[in-house]
DNA sequence: CCTCTAAATAGAAATGAATTCGTTTTAGAA
DNA sequence: TTCTAAAACGAATTCATTTCTATTTAGAGG
């Protein structure tokens, strides 16, 4: 059992179950952003039983406490990720083979400030995503 | 018939036919956002027959060209609204009545020239979009 | 170690937003 | 006016995601 993931998961208030640190382990293995489908496809060798809305949820819960990160996917499905780094910050993520690297400093609390006080209204959360070829996929002249 | 709606869709390389014309000028009178069946719904009773493929189409088609934006929602259905501005800019979404309001300067384009650089990816396009509550919103206290 | 219970999971079934497809209509160029 | 590629119809379908009820289990408390 990886303690580091137990303990993300205590710390978030969730139980430390087998299910759940198999989907760290494997999300964090992973090299980009996967499916629920996919995951669950990897991970149905390892359980006897082990059912899809259980990976669905699981993945929801853990972007939710911020375990994981979503992806904004334009044919709009689900994927997910796993980063280790817990400060603010955002990511590229390759559209060819779904790496993911961080963007250091997202500069948008300022703009959050300047946002509230210019309309009086109230910023609750904001997305900032680059979408792209990364070096690998951009040389390889690869578009899907 | 509105000529700088049919200019737009001549610009864009689309026949200005009466559904889509009806459709811009529905989503401009709109306040906010509206999802493609709330504009459907509103939209048959100005014409005999007209498929909800149609709208859907349409407003795809109207948001690739750049006419219309798209709404980044969290319940990740789609919506639409319509935005004049045609300088580079985003926007700040009421997630309790829908209204949109320009954020004039990203400064996003450094970040993408600064990401290729550091990676040496290509940065293809950017998500950006703050989410919250407007003005009169916060002052009703509204959550929905 | 046990016990106990709220939380987690199974798995079949349902959901419903979005799309497909073959046919019919139409915008607008010529 | 004619003609054709583009647009629209609309019933049917898709399929990613969620719901639901019964069953299992993690882990707090003894
Ligand atoms: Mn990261
Ligand atoms: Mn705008
Ligand atoms: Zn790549
Ligand atoms: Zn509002």
């Amino acid at each position: 059992m990886d303690q580091r993931h137990a303990s993300a998961l205590k710390a978030a208030g969730m139980k430390a179950t087998p299910k759940r640190l198999a989907i760290l382990e494997m999300l964090e293995a992973e090299p980009g952003y996967a499916s629920p489908e996919e995951l669950w496809k990897r991970l149905k060798d390892r359980f006897d039983r082990l059912g899809l809305p259980t990976v669905y949820r699981n993945l929801e819960e853990l972007s939710q406490s911020g375990v994981l990160s979503k992806v904004i996917h334009p044919n709009r499905q689900l994927y997910y990720y796993f980063c280790s780094n817990r400060e603010h910050h955002h990511h590229f993520v390759c559209l060819s083979c779904r790496k993911v690297e961080d963007i250091p400093a997202c500069g948008i609390e300022a703009l959050e400030q300047e946002v509230s006080k210019r309309n009086g209204g109230k910023v609750l959360s904001h997305i900032l995503q680059l979408n792209g070829l990364c070096g690998g996929c951009a040389d390889n002249g690869e578009k899907r």
